[in-house]
DNA sequence: CGTCTATTTGAATGTACTCAAAAGCGGTGG
DNA sequence: CCACCGCTTTTGAGTACATTCAAATAGACG
């Protein structure tokens, strides 16, 4: 189990003591996935230790939309069931072969009545992953698709390179086929 | 100050003592907003007890977007700066004439330490602020502006009436022009 | 009552989509 | 090692959903 990766990822949050990773590190299931595989979690949370998830919904027309990319050193879940009313559901698969470390919800819980400090650094997380979603809402309702492109260069270099473009389409909100005439005419424009 | 509603806000999620709640009380700093006034915060939160605020973007052509409304019984707040590199600023005004509770970042951190109940009830309510901005983000890429507009009226009936209709507008992503079209056309089939 | 803002309506326009077909690319097996 | 298969990307023509701009109407507030 890759350890180190996840001790310093919350090591950016808070400080853990010895006896509080350990306790830590026995909650935490490895879990490997081939590419296309899908990862079933109900509320429960993953740490990505090797290549990359994304979680996607599909709409009535059988069209995905990608919620999140998580590679390496990222956190992915399905909350879909902490509100009630909440009926659309979330895909998690794996985009390559990958490996996470899965919290489960009832574990998370009892790691946050034992050791509060975890809830703090669940407590950043979430107000960090909030801050991003209403930025990337922000653009989606403010920007062009070819300004969502570039913005999703600007923030995600390292990905563009790694993902099929149908999923860089499926994030952005376009069609593969957009993207496509999309980075043909920029180039045009160079 | 109207410590009850918010008093009852907080025990939907976590049980509260006398002295955890005398001393919360405490930090809380009550402001009175006119209609169109802005409410300057920097990462604090506040808790709507009249009337109704909106958190909203202004993009580079001049066009308001909305990112949130926040009626009586809400929290909103403006954690633009949580994440360095945010650039993109947030205004928060009220729409009507309204009254908040406004609890600083410094007193809220306080909190935290001093209780870290309190830290549970963010972390709650990050929780569903994020489960509800990633269902936003599924519907836009989703939907159509006719089944946006149907989905906010399904999920803020009470808002729909409430509300001017350019604000309503400016939250799905449209233009106020193309939403009264839209109710209109709607009309005829019925 | 008058002014300012919000909403409605219409015509022309544009951005992004649909459908279809061809070309490119990667993995697998013979 | 090459050929084939499936999947992804490209390209094009036609279309649709939503916008822009303009003007008229309605509504709210002092």
């Amino acid at each position: 189990m890759n350890k180190n990766l996840i001790l310093q990822n919350i090591a950016k949050h808070i400080q853990l003591n010895k006896k509080e990773a350990d306790y830590f590190l026995t909650l935490l299931k490895e879990h490997k996935l081939k590419r296309k595989q899908f990862l079933a979690v109900e509320n429960d949370v993953a740490f990505v230790t090797k290549g990359c998830l994304r979680s996607y919904s599909i709409d009535t027309n059988g069209f995905e939309h990608i919620l999140q990319f998580a590679p390496v050193d990222w956190w992915i879940g399905n909350m879909r069931n902490l509100i009630p009313q909440n009926n659309n559901l979330l895909n998690i698969d794996a985009i390559e072969d990958s490996e996470v470390l899965i919290l489960s919800r009832h574990d998370q819980l009892k790691l946050f009545d034992e050791f509060p400090k975890f809830e703090r650094f669940f407590r950043i997380l979430m107000e960090r992953a909030l801050v991003s979603a209403n930025r990337r809402l922000m653009d989606i309702l403010a920007l062009t698709a070819q300004q969502r492109y570039e913005s999703f260069c600007k923030y995600y270099p390292t990905l563009i390179n790694q993902l099929p473009q149908k999923y860089i389409a499926a994030y952005i909100g376009v069609t593969p086929e957009f993207l496509s005439k999309m980075k043909s005419t920029a180039l045009k424009n160079t």
